[in-house]
DNA sequence: CCTGTACATGTCATCGTCTACATGTCCGCG
DNA sequence: CGCGGACATGTAGACGATGACATGTACAGG
Protein backbone atom coordinates (compact mmCIF):
# COMPACT_ATOMS: atom_id res chain seq x y z
CA UNK A 1 0.00 0.00 0.00
CA UNK A 2 2.36 3.29 -1.48
CA UNK A 3 -0.03 5.63 -1.32
CA UNK A 4 -1.02 5.16 2.49
CA UNK A 5 3.09 5.99 2.91
CA UNK A 6 3.12 8.10 0.15
CA UNK A 7 0.74 10.65 1.40
CA UNK A 8 1.97 10.11 5.25
CA UNK A 9 5.51 11.28 3.46
CA UNK A 10 4.20 14.28 1.75
CA UNK A 11 2.19 15.17 4.83
CA UNK A 12 5.88 15.36 6.78
CA UNK A 13 6.92 18.10 5.02
CA UNK A 14 4.25 20.29 6.69
CA UNK A 15 0.47 20.64 6.49
CA UNK A 16 -1.54 20.17 3.79
CA UNK A 17 -5.02 19.47 2.18
CA UNK A 18 -6.61 16.59 0.26
CA UNK A 19 -6.30 18.97 -2.83
CA UNK A 20 -2.58 20.16 -2.43
CA UNK A 21 -1.94 16.43 -2.00
CA UNK A 22 -3.74 14.92 -5.30
CA UNK A 23 -1.47 18.16 -6.70
CA UNK A 24 1.70 17.48 -5.46
CA UNK A 25 0.96 13.85 -5.49
CA UNK A 26 0.37 13.74 -10.05
CA UNK A 27 3.31 16.41 -9.92
CA UNK A 28 5.89 14.74 -7.95
CA UNK A 29 5.19 11.12 -7.72
CA UNK A 30 2.64 10.75 -10.82
CA UNK A 31 5.48 9.45 -12.95
CA UNK A 32 6.07 6.66 -10.90
CA UNK A 33 2.72 6.47 -8.32
CA UNK A 34 -0.35 7.44 -10.59
CA UNK A 35 -3.04 8.63 -7.72
CA UNK A 36 -6.48 10.51 -8.34
CA UNK A 37 -8.09 12.33 -5.81
CA UNK A 38 -10.76 10.62 -4.95
CA UNK A 39 -8.64 7.38 -3.68
CA UNK A 40 -6.51 10.54 -1.99
CA UNK A 41 -9.16 11.41 0.00
CA UNK A 42 -10.62 8.39 0.98
CA UNK A 43 -7.26 7.37 2.14
CA UNK A 44 -6.85 10.46 4.20
CA UNK A 45 -10.16 9.52 6.02
CA UNK A 46 -8.76 6.21 6.79
CA UNK A 47 -5.12 7.82 8.21
CA UNK A 48 -7.33 10.19 10.20
CA UNK A 49 -9.13 7.21 11.57
CA UNK A 50 -6.14 5.25 12.15
CA UNK A 51 -4.66 8.46 14.24
CA UNK A 52 -1.65 8.69 11.74
CA UNK A 53 -2.86 12.13 10.57
CA UNK A 54 -4.89 15.02 12.18
CA UNK A 55 -7.29 17.99 11.14
CA UNK A 56 -4.77 20.80 11.49
CA UNK A 57 -6.92 23.65 10.28
CA UNK A 58 -10.35 24.65 8.13
CA UNK A 59 -10.08 26.97 5.07
CA UNK A 60 -12.17 29.60 2.87
CA UNK A 61 -13.79 26.83 0.83
CA UNK A 62 -14.59 23.87 3.43
CA UNK A 63 -10.47 23.23 2.73
CA UNK A 64 -9.27 20.91 5.12
CA UNK A 65 -5.61 21.23 6.20
CA UNK A 66 -4.08 17.56 7.53
CA UNK A 67 -1.47 17.21 9.87
CA UNK A 68 0.92 14.24 10.27
CA UNK A 69 0.73 13.04 14.19
CA UNK A 70 3.75 11.95 16.18
CA UNK A 71 2.59 8.10 15.31
CA UNK A 72 2.02 8.90 11.47
CA UNK A 73 5.37 9.86 11.75
CA UNK A 74 6.94 7.21 13.24
CA UNK A 75 4.73 4.87 10.35
CA UNK A 76 6.38 6.66 7.54
CA UNK A 77 9.68 5.93 8.86
CA UNK A 78 9.25 2.34 9.87
CA UNK A 79 8.22 1.67 6.77
CA UNK A 80 11.09 3.05 4.74
CA UNK A 81 13.28 1.45 7.28
CA UNK A 82 11.36 -2.24 8.16
CA UNK A 83 9.63 -2.68 4.75
CA UNK A 84 11.48 -4.98 2.05
CA UNK A 85 11.15 -3.05 -1.09
CA UNK A 86 8.61 -4.43 -3.40
CA UNK A 87 11.03 -4.76 -6.54
CA UNK A 88 8.25 -5.68 -9.34
CA UNK A 89 7.29 -2.83 -11.87
CA UNK A 90 4.72 -2.18 -13.95
CA UNK A 91 5.90 -0.73 -17.63
CA UNK A 92 4.26 -0.88 -20.37
CA UNK A 93 6.86 -0.26 -22.69
CA UNK A 94 8.84 -2.78 -21.52
CA UNK A 95 5.50 -5.25 -21.64
CA UNK A 96 4.83 -4.67 -25.05
CA UNK A 97 8.71 -5.13 -26.67
CA UNK A 98 7.99 -8.84 -25.80
CA UNK A 99 5.36 -8.78 -28.33
CA UNK A 100 7.42 -6.68 -30.70
CA UNK A 101 7.46 -9.94 -33.48
CA UNK A 102 3.88 -9.56 -34.08
CA UNK A 103 4.36 -6.08 -35.15
CA UNK A 104 4.64 -5.23 -38.97
CA UNK A 105 8.53 -4.10 -39.02
CA UNK A 106 7.83 -0.41 -40.96
CA UNK A 107 5.40 0.37 -37.69
CA UNK A 108 7.97 -0.75 -35.21
CA UNK A 109 10.55 1.53 -36.75
CA UNK A 110 7.92 4.44 -36.34
CA UNK A 111 6.95 3.04 -32.39
CA UNK A 112 10.19 2.91 -31.71
CA UNK A 113 11.44 5.96 -32.80
CA UNK A 114 8.52 7.94 -30.95
CA UNK A 115 9.79 5.94 -27.85
CA UNK A 116 13.19 7.12 -27.97
CA UNK A 117 12.05 10.68 -28.80
CA UNK A 118 9.56 10.25 -26.00
CA UNK A 119 12.56 9.05 -23.76
CA UNK A 120 15.04 11.91 -24.76
CA UNK A 121 12.82 14.41 -24.11
CA UNK A 122 11.86 12.94 -20.85
CA UNK A 123 15.47 13.07 -19.90
CA UNK A 124 16.37 16.21 -20.82
CA UNK A 125 13.04 18.07 -19.17
CA UNK A 126 14.06 16.25 -15.89
CA UNK A 127 17.59 17.11 -16.56
CA UNK A 128 17.00 20.81 -16.75
CA UNK A 129 14.90 20.63 -13.54
CA UNK A 130 17.67 18.70 -11.88
CA UNK A 131 20.03 21.85 -13.34
CA UNK A 132 17.99 24.51 -11.20
CA UNK A 133 17.89 22.76 -8.40
CA UNK A 134 21.45 22.26 -8.42
CA UNK A 135 22.09 26.11 -8.60
CA UNK A 136 19.54 26.07 -5.45
CA UNK A 137 16.95 27.37 -7.08
CA UNK A 138 14.65 25.49 -4.40
CA UNK A 139 17.01 25.89 -1.56
CA UNK A 140 19.04 23.04 0.16
CA UNK A 141 16.53 21.46 2.59
CA UNK A 142 16.49 17.72 3.02
CA UNK A 143 13.25 17.38 1.32
CA UNK A 144 15.24 19.15 -1.56
CA UNK A 145 18.42 17.23 -1.61
CA UNK A 146 16.01 13.72 -1.62
CA UNK A 147 14.21 15.02 -4.46
CA UNK A 148 17.04 15.48 -6.46
CA UNK A 149 18.24 12.22 -6.06
CA UNK A 150 14.96 11.09 -7.10
CA UNK A 151 14.90 13.25 -9.85
CA UNK A 152 18.48 11.51 -10.95
CA UNK A 153 17.19 7.94 -11.15
CA UNK A 154 14.31 9.45 -13.09
CA UNK A 155 16.67 11.08 -15.44
CA UNK A 156 18.65 7.55 -15.95
CA UNK A 157 16.28 5.37 -15.90
CA UNK A 158 14.66 7.69 -19.19
CA UNK A 159 18.11 8.01 -20.48
CA UNK A 160 18.67 4.16 -20.46
CA UNK A 161 15.31 3.65 -22.46
CA UNK A 162 16.50 5.89 -24.90
CA UNK A 163 19.66 4.38 -25.08
CA UNK A 164 17.69 1.07 -25.46
CA UNK A 165 14.99 2.31 -28.19
CA UNK A 166 17.79 3.69 -30.45
CA UNK A 167 19.60 0.56 -29.95
CA UNK A 168 16.42 -1.57 -31.20
CA UNK A 169 16.02 0.58 -33.73
CA UNK A 170 19.34 -0.03 -34.71
CA UNK A 171 19.50 -3.59 -34.63
CA UNK A 172 18.83 -6.19 -37.46
CA UNK A 173 17.14 -8.16 -34.91
CA UNK A 174 13.88 -7.45 -36.06
CA UNK A 175 14.27 -6.55 -39.43
CA UNK A 176 13.68 -10.25 -41.35
CA UNK A 177 10.72 -10.62 -42.75
CA UNK A 178 9.48 -13.18 -39.87
CA UNK A 179 8.14 -10.38 -38.14
CA UNK A 180 4.68 -8.93 -38.09
CA UNK A 181 4.08 -11.74 -40.24
CA UNK A 182 4.06 -14.95 -37.64
CA UNK A 183 1.29 -17.53 -37.30
CA UNK A 184 0.71 -18.97 -34.33
CA UNK A 185 1.89 -22.82 -34.35
CA UNK A 186 -0.93 -25.40 -33.94
CA UNK A 187 -1.62 -28.49 -31.98
CA UNK A 188 1.00 -30.30 -30.21
CA UNK A 189 4.13 -29.08 -30.67
CA UNK A 190 3.31 -25.40 -28.74
CA UNK A 191 4.54 -23.58 -25.84
CA UNK A 192 4.57 -26.89 -23.41
CA UNK A 193 6.45 -29.03 -25.86
CA UNK A 194 8.67 -31.27 -24.02
CA UNK A 195 6.88 -30.70 -20.74
CA UNK A 196 5.35 -34.50 -19.86
CA UNK A 197 2.02 -34.23 -20.72
CA UNK A 198 2.07 -32.19 -23.45
CA UNK A 199 1.85 -34.89 -26.27
CA UNK A 200 -0.97 -36.73 -24.46
CA UNK A 201 -3.29 -33.91 -25.01
CA UNK A 202 -5.73 -34.38 -28.01
CA UNK A 203 -8.82 -36.35 -26.83
CA UNK A 204 -6.74 -37.94 -24.19
CA UNK A 205 -9.53 -38.03 -22.09
CA UNK A 206 -11.47 -40.29 -24.36
CA UNK A 207 -10.36 -43.83 -22.91
CA UNK B 1 -5.68 -3.58 -19.48
CA UNK B 2 -2.30 -4.88 -20.60
CA UNK B 3 -3.29 -8.23 -18.89
CA UNK B 4 -5.67 -9.34 -21.24
CA UNK B 5 -3.25 -8.39 -24.32
CA UNK B 6 -0.16 -9.78 -22.75
CA UNK B 7 -2.30 -13.27 -22.78
CA UNK B 8 -3.03 -12.86 -26.50
CA UNK B 9 0.29 -12.14 -26.76
CA UNK B 10 1.62 -15.54 -25.71
CA UNK B 11 -1.13 -17.30 -27.07
CA UNK B 12 -0.05 -15.88 -30.49
CA UNK B 13 3.03 -18.20 -30.27
CA UNK B 14 0.70 -21.34 -29.70
CA UNK B 15 -1.92 -22.90 -27.94
CA UNK B 16 -1.36 -23.14 -24.03
CA UNK B 17 -3.33 -23.61 -20.99
CA UNK B 18 -4.33 -21.48 -17.82
CA UNK B 19 -1.49 -23.22 -15.81
CA UNK B 20 1.25 -23.08 -18.20
CA UNK B 21 0.22 -18.96 -19.45
CA UNK B 22 0.39 -18.21 -15.77
CA UNK B 23 3.77 -19.78 -15.42
CA UNK B 24 5.43 -17.95 -18.43
CA UNK B 25 3.78 -14.67 -17.60
CA UNK B 26 5.46 -14.57 -14.35
CA UNK B 27 8.78 -16.14 -15.50
CA UNK B 28 8.62 -13.68 -18.82
CA UNK B 29 6.69 -10.90 -17.85
CA UNK B 30 6.16 -10.73 -13.99
CA UNK B 31 9.28 -8.38 -13.68
CA UNK B 32 6.97 -6.10 -15.80
CA UNK B 33 3.51 -7.15 -15.25
CA UNK B 34 2.63 -8.79 -12.36
CA UNK B 35 -0.27 -11.35 -12.38
CA UNK B 36 -1.82 -13.88 -10.08
CA UNK B 37 -3.33 -16.88 -11.47
CA UNK B 38 -6.98 -16.39 -10.32
CA UNK B 39 -6.77 -13.58 -12.43
CA UNK B 40 -5.37 -15.04 -15.55
CA UNK B 41 -7.79 -17.68 -15.50
CA UNK B 42 -10.30 -15.60 -15.16
CA UNK B 43 -9.23 -13.44 -18.16
CA UNK B 44 -8.89 -16.37 -20.01
CA UNK B 45 -12.86 -16.83 -19.71
CA UNK B 46 -13.98 -13.46 -20.77
CA UNK B 47 -11.41 -14.34 -23.67
CA UNK B 48 -13.30 -16.83 -24.78
CA UNK B 49 -16.48 -15.16 -24.05
CA UNK B 50 -15.46 -12.82 -26.39
CA UNK B 51 -14.44 -15.39 -29.25
CA UNK B 52 -10.61 -13.73 -29.16
CA UNK B 53 -9.64 -17.34 -27.94
CA UNK B 54 -10.93 -20.98 -28.13
CA UNK B 55 -10.39 -24.15 -26.15
CA UNK B 56 -8.05 -26.51 -28.49
CA UNK B 57 -7.76 -29.86 -26.58
CA UNK B 58 -8.52 -30.81 -22.96
CA UNK B 59 -5.50 -32.94 -21.35
CA UNK B 60 -4.57 -35.20 -18.46
CA UNK B 61 -5.85 -33.60 -15.38
CA UNK B 62 -8.44 -31.31 -16.49
CA UNK B 63 -6.42 -29.44 -18.80
CA UNK B 64 -7.42 -27.15 -21.23
CA UNK B 65 -5.38 -25.64 -24.43
CA UNK B 66 -6.43 -22.71 -25.68
CA UNK B 67 -6.12 -21.31 -28.99
CA UNK B 68 -6.20 -17.88 -30.41
CA UNK B 69 -8.21 -17.13 -32.60
CA UNK B 70 -8.10 -14.58 -36.05
CA UNK B 71 -10.23 -12.18 -34.35
CA UNK B 72 -7.99 -12.50 -31.29
CA UNK B 73 -4.79 -12.41 -33.23
CA UNK B 74 -6.41 -8.94 -34.65
CA UNK B 75 -7.22 -7.70 -31.21
CA UNK B 76 -3.20 -7.93 -30.05
CA UNK B 77 -1.95 -6.49 -33.28
CA UNK B 78 -4.60 -3.76 -33.29
CA UNK B 79 -3.31 -2.73 -29.66
CA UNK B 80 0.41 -2.91 -30.66
CA UNK B 81 -0.27 -0.77 -33.73
CA UNK B 82 -2.80 1.95 -32.63
CA UNK B 83 -3.22 2.44 -28.95
CA UNK B 84 -1.04 4.61 -27.48
CA UNK B 85 1.94 3.31 -24.91
CA UNK B 86 0.80 4.29 -21.27
CA UNK B 87 4.26 6.07 -19.84
CA UNK B 88 3.38 6.20 -16.85
CA UNK B 89 4.73 3.12 -14.53
CA UNK B 90 5.41 1.55 -11.03
CA UNK B 91 8.52 1.63 -9.26
CA UNK B 92 8.68 1.46 -5.56
CA UNK B 93 12.53 1.73 -5.47
CA UNK B 94 12.02 5.20 -6.78
CA UNK B 95 9.07 6.12 -5.32
CA UNK B 96 11.04 5.50 -1.55
CA UNK B 97 13.45 8.33 -2.71
CA UNK B 98 11.26 11.08 -2.56
CA UNK B 99 11.05 10.42 1.02
CA UNK B 100 14.72 9.32 1.63
CA UNK B 101 15.10 13.02 3.54
CA UNK B 102 12.74 10.62 6.55
CA UNK B 103 15.52 8.36 6.75
CA UNK B 104 18.17 7.85 9.23
CA UNK B 105 21.58 8.71 7.00
CA UNK B 106 23.13 4.95 8.65
CA UNK B 107 19.72 3.37 7.31
CA UNK B 108 20.09 5.16 3.72
CA UNK B 109 23.39 3.93 3.09
CA UNK B 110 22.38 0.42 4.09
CA UNK B 111 19.50 0.14 1.92
CA UNK B 112 21.31 2.52 -1.13
CA UNK B 113 24.47 -0.31 -0.62
CA UNK B 114 21.51 -3.34 -0.69
CA UNK B 115 19.84 -2.37 -3.85
CA UNK B 116 22.73 -1.19 -5.59
CA UNK B 117 23.95 -5.22 -5.09
CA UNK B 118 20.29 -6.09 -6.12
CA UNK B 119 19.97 -4.39 -9.40
CA UNK B 120 23.59 -5.22 -10.29
CA UNK B 121 22.81 -8.78 -9.31
CA UNK B 122 19.67 -8.63 -11.83
CA UNK B 123 21.47 -6.77 -14.77
CA UNK B 124 24.07 -9.07 -14.38
CA UNK B 125 21.83 -12.89 -14.20
CA UNK B 126 19.86 -11.07 -17.51
CA UNK B 127 23.08 -10.15 -19.33
CA UNK B 128 23.81 -13.83 -18.72
CA UNK B 129 20.64 -14.97 -20.12
CA UNK B 130 21.12 -13.12 -22.69
CA UNK B 131 24.29 -14.17 -24.23
CA UNK B 132 22.90 -17.22 -24.46
CA UNK B 133 19.88 -16.09 -26.86
CA UNK B 134 22.65 -14.11 -28.72
CA UNK B 135 24.71 -17.55 -28.77
CA UNK B 136 21.66 -19.17 -30.24
CA UNK B 137 20.56 -21.79 -27.91
CA UNK B 138 17.11 -20.81 -28.21
CA UNK B 139 16.42 -20.78 -31.82
CA UNK B 140 16.08 -17.41 -33.99
CA UNK B 141 12.43 -17.23 -34.04
CA UNK B 142 11.09 -13.81 -34.49
CA UNK B 143 9.57 -14.34 -30.60
CA UNK B 144 13.52 -14.84 -29.32
CA UNK B 145 14.37 -12.14 -31.24
CA UNK B 146 11.55 -10.08 -29.67
CA UNK B 147 12.22 -11.46 -26.16
CA UNK B 148 15.95 -10.70 -26.67
CA UNK B 149 15.09 -6.51 -27.23
CA UNK B 150 13.07 -6.61 -24.83
CA UNK B 151 15.49 -8.37 -22.19
CA UNK B 152 17.68 -5.88 -22.83
CA UNK B 153 15.68 -2.77 -22.08
CA UNK B 154 15.41 -5.44 -18.95
CA UNK B 155 19.50 -5.22 -18.67
CA UNK B 156 19.91 -1.18 -19.35
CA UNK B 157 16.95 -0.22 -16.52
CA UNK B 158 18.54 -2.30 -14.08
CA UNK B 159 22.21 -0.84 -15.38
CA UNK B 160 20.97 2.62 -15.08
CA UNK B 161 19.43 1.83 -11.24
CA UNK B 162 22.75 -0.08 -10.01
CA UNK B 163 24.72 2.98 -11.20
CA UNK B 164 22.02 5.33 -9.74
CA UNK B 165 22.29 3.79 -6.38
CA UNK B 166 25.94 3.75 -6.35
CA UNK B 167 26.13 7.54 -7.15
CA UNK B 168 22.98 8.09 -4.45
CA UNK B 169 25.92 6.23 -2.20
CA UNK B 170 28.33 8.39 -2.72
CA UNK B 171 26.89 11.73 -3.46
CA UNK B 172 27.24 13.96 -0.35
CA UNK B 173 23.47 15.23 -0.43
CA UNK B 174 22.49 13.11 1.94
CA UNK B 175 25.38 13.08 4.69
CA UNK B 176 24.27 16.54 6.19
CA UNK B 177 22.81 16.36 9.88
CA UNK B 178 19.41 16.82 8.55
CA UNK B 179 18.69 13.88 7.24
CA UNK B 180 16.36 11.72 8.84
CA UNK B 181 15.87 14.42 11.88
CA UNK B 182 13.61 17.13 10.42
CA UNK B 183 10.12 18.09 11.85
CA UNK B 184 7.16 18.60 9.69
CA UNK B 185 6.53 22.29 9.62
CA UNK B 186 3.99 23.48 11.89
CA UNK B 187 0.77 26.20 11.28
CA UNK B 188 1.13 29.18 9.17
CA UNK B 189 4.22 28.66 7.25
CA UNK B 190 3.60 25.54 5.37
CA UNK B 191 1.29 24.55 2.20
CA UNK B 192 -1.44 26.32 3.46
CA UNK B 193 -2.80 28.04 6.74
CA UNK B 194 -6.62 28.74 7.59
CA UNK B 195 -6.78 32.22 6.57
CA UNK B 196 -8.88 32.80 3.75
CA UNK B 197 -6.78 32.48 1.31
CA UNK B 198 -3.48 32.63 2.81
CA UNK B 199 -3.35 30.29 -0.67
CA UNK B 200 -0.65 32.22 -2.59
CA UNK B 201 1.15 29.21 -2.25
CA UNK B 202 4.35 28.90 -0.32
CA UNK B 203 5.17 25.47 -1.94
CA UNK B 204 8.93 24.98 -2.06
CA UNK B 205 9.43 22.43 -4.56
CA UNK B 206 6.62 22.39 -7.31
CA UNK B 207 6.71 23.58 -10.78
C1' DC C 1 -1.20 -50.24 -3.16
C1' DC C 2 -0.56 -46.18 -0.83
C1' DT C 3 1.02 -41.63 -0.43
C1' DG C 4 3.24 -37.39 -1.38
C1' DT C 5 4.07 -34.08 -4.86
C1' DA C 6 3.50 -31.49 -8.84
C1' DC C 7 -0.07 -30.58 -12.08
C1' DA C 8 -4.26 -27.99 -13.13
C1' DT C 9 -8.37 -25.21 -12.43
C1' DG C 10 -11.19 -22.72 -10.12
C1' DT C 11 -14.11 -19.70 -6.20
C1' DC C 12 -14.49 -16.09 -2.81
C1' DA C 13 -13.78 -12.08 -0.11
C1' DT C 14 -11.35 -8.11 0.06
C1' DC C 15 -9.01 -4.39 -1.22
C1' DG C 16 -7.00 -1.04 -4.49
C1' DT C 17 -7.88 1.90 -8.39
C1' DC C 18 -10.34 4.43 -11.95
C1' DT C 19 -14.11 6.99 -14.24
C1' DA C 20 -17.97 9.50 -13.87
C1' DC C 21 -20.98 12.04 -11.35
C1' DA C 22 -22.40 15.46 -7.70
C1' DT C 23 -22.00 19.45 -4.80
C1' DG C 24 -20.80 23.60 -3.17
C1' DT C 25 -17.52 27.91 -2.57
C1' DC C 26 -14.77 31.81 -3.55
C1' DC C 27 -13.05 35.22 -6.69
C1' DG C 28 -12.38 38.03 -10.63
C1' DC C 29 -14.41 40.13 -14.49
C1' DG C 30 -17.63 42.47 -17.27
C1' DC D 1 -24.87 41.78 -9.88
C1' DG D 2 -24.44 37.77 -12.50
C1' DC D 3 -21.46 34.35 -14.32
C1' DG D 4 -17.58 31.50 -15.40
C1' DG D 5 -13.68 29.24 -13.77
C1' DA D 6 -10.58 27.50 -10.45
C1' DC D 7 -10.86 25.73 -5.83
C1' DA D 8 -12.21 21.92 -2.84
C1' DT D 9 -14.37 17.72 -1.30
C1' DG D 10 -16.73 14.08 -1.80
C1' DT D 11 -19.93 9.51 -3.49
C1' DA D 12 -21.03 5.45 -6.53
C1' DG D 13 -20.14 1.86 -9.31
C1' DA D 14 -17.23 -0.89 -11.91
C1' DC D 15 -13.21 -3.12 -12.58
C1' DG D 16 -8.52 -4.96 -11.50
C1' DA D 17 -5.52 -7.46 -8.37
C1' DT D 18 -4.40 -10.28 -4.33
C1' DG D 19 -4.43 -13.98 -0.97
C1' DA D 20 -6.76 -17.70 0.99
C1' DC D 21 -9.28 -21.55 0.29
C1' DA D 22 -11.10 -25.65 -2.32
C1' DT D 23 -10.97 -29.52 -5.51
C1' DG D 24 -9.48 -32.96 -8.13
C1' DT D 25 -5.84 -35.65 -11.22
C1' DA D 26 -1.67 -38.05 -12.70
C1' DC D 27 2.47 -40.02 -11.59
C1' DA D 28 6.66 -41.56 -9.22
C1' DG D 29 8.64 -43.96 -5.33
C1' DG D 30 8.54 -46.78 -1.47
Amino acid sequence: MSLRHGLLGLLAEGPASGYDLARRFSEALGSVWPAQHPQIYSELARLETAGLIEVESTGPRRRKAYRITDEGLAEVRRWLAEVEVDHTFRMETLFRAYFFWLMDPEDLKTHLASEQAFFAETAAALRGYAETKDRGDWGTSAQTRAMRIALEAGIRINEALAGWAQWAHETDLMTAEDFGTAKPKEGADSLDAGSPDANANADADER
